[in-house]
DNA sequence: AAAAACGACAACCGCGTGGAT
DNA sequence: CATCCACGCGGTTGTCGTTTT
């Protein structure tokens, strides 16, 4: 429909951010940056960038509260439930976990859990076993009481009061893989069941694994 | 040691949406 | 109601570091 691009290409800078850009950046945001509109920032700022960079640069890297770690095994699981509940609503995801930008949940999907998950035979994109092995489908085990098989999780919300019994998420996915070879501070849990309590935001979810599952910086 | 391949992540792009006029 | 504008979202691309050959 003929858009006006968001900023003159010509004479814009592109590419990585420089430490002095950044530093330029959330000094005038920290003043007042945000009492204009974002396409103003650039020239407010005197940086050579457009309105639209200054904003993703802001959001996904600058901002105060960011949390540029590796996602925990937590977060992970947090990430594969909801991503099977809401699908490739990255922002949605994010606006579940305390400190992730909806671009770091993004790529953090498709190069890491996406190939875990089909590592796995799980279909990344509808959740599904893949193949022809259909005894895999989480729908097959909807037993009253689910015990949890080898490798499986389960992560509910945790209800709000004691009163407040009805957990929002409750669904288990399989999980087979094998993360031992991936984080040096991991703590294994070989047999038995291992149960906990991540915060995340002002959430708190349960969550529940039995058998051998790898369990790491959770703080419980 | 050098080149190629690969992986991870930052950044860009186009489009949709909602508010203001 | 139509149009403009700013912003946010999701998909894609680019860049750089690491690993493999």
């Amino acid at each position: 429909m003929g858009r006006r691009p968001c900023c003159d290409k010509q004479r814009v800078k592109r590419g990585p951010w420089t430490a002095q850009e950044d530093n330029r950046l959330a000094k005038f945001i920290a003043a007042d940056g945000r009492r204009c509109c974002w396409r103003a920032v650039p020239k407010l700022a005197g940086l050579q960038r457009c309105g639209k960079s200054c904003r993703l640069r802001w959001t996904n890297y600058l901002r105060p509260g960011l949390n540029h770690s590796m996602l925990t095994e937590a977060e992970e699981w947090l990430v594969i439930h909801l991503h099977a509940k809401l699908g490739n609503r990255w922002s949605k995801i994010a606006a579940e976990l305390s400190g992730r930008t909806d671009n770091q949940i993004k790529n953090y999907w498709n190069t890491r859990i996406k190939k875990k998950l089909v590592g796995m035979g799980i279909d990344p994109a509808t959740h599904e076993p893949l193949g022809p092995t259909e005894s895999m489908a989480p729908e097959s085990k909807s037993d009253d009481k689910p015990q949890l098989q080898e490798g499986e999780a389960q992560i509910t919300k945790a209800a709000a009061s004691e009163e407040e019994e009805q957990p929002v998420l409750s669904s288990s996915f399989l999980w087979d893989g094998d993360f031992s070879a991936e984080r040096e501070e991991s703590a294994m849990f070989p047999c038995g069941s291992f149960e906990g309590c991540v915060e995340v935001g002002d959430e708190f979810w349960n969550f529940r694994c039995d058998s051998l599952f790898e369990c790491a910086e959770l703080g419980v």
